[in-house]
DNA sequence: CTGGTTGCAAACTCTTTGCAATCCT
DNA sequence: AGGATTGCAAAGAGTTTGCAACCAG
């Protein structure tokens, strides 16, 4: 968490209060966020300024954005270990996939690739009956 | 092209100018296109029956949802062969990737996957200088 | 004929921005 | 102090829906 903050200082980036309880909630959070979810819990900081925040944050390296089957933007500290999920499509669910295969892409393509996503929908156990 | 209409028709839908007019850009279409896209293409055709087209067609199970990293969703013919894609961060250029891992991925998971997204951004060879 | 479909308009939802007040450093 | 940042409000953009007119079967 501390070298969390550090990044953002060290962007020139000041550290307010609602950057911090931001910062806090991702570094909590299992899994990604969409900025809904982020606004939810804390309601006390506009909209408006969790949006921001999310896209400084992005700027400087410090969160991913994850596009799930949903269709919902999340988003999740890149400190956090690499996953891909799976989300289930009748309940929400969601389970990280512990698999990554960018390595495979770079060889096979010429782009320099910087970003990439990898997810997957599909009926939890529980929803399979 | 003409099982493809049949499809269309089997499902119990009816196969009207519109339809037959998106289903013919899809089926020209190299690559996925958004909604924008396709209406750009049919100027005549109301967006709302394009995007209700769209609908209908991922419903009965013709057309496939991509997102791409640039967050813009996408929609390709299932038919086509099934292909990842690279987008270049840059000028936008689209590349095929001829690879996918879905069956690893069934391989470690109880979920019964249905969709899966596997998109790469980067810089295209043209834009790395 | 007649229910499914279209076009139009409008409602929604989500994303993004301008600006005055406020807060870090 | 002084520029960066916030909250509020509103503008944009994309998505979705109701409804009367229209069309394929």
């Amino acid at each position: 968490m501390e070298n969390l903050i550090e990044i953002v200082k060290g962007s020139g980036a000041k550290l307010t209060s609602p950057r911090k309880k931001v910062l806090e909630k991702l570094y909590h959070s299992e899994l990604p966020l969409t900025l809904k979810e982020i606004h939810n819990e804390c309601k006390d900081i506009d909209f408006a300024s969790v949006y921001r925040t999310i896209k400084l944050f992005n700027e400087i390296g410090l969160v991913d954005e994850i596009t799930f089957a949903d269709k919902k933007i999340r988003y999740e500290l890149v400190s956090n270990l690499h996953n891909h999920h799976i989300i289930c499509s009748n309940c929400g669910e969601i389970e990280k996939v512990p698999i990554c295969f960018v390595s495979e892409i770079k060889k096979i393509t010429k782009y320099k690739i910087t970003k990439h996503t990898l997810e997957f929908m599909g009926l939890c156990p529980n929803c399979q009956n």
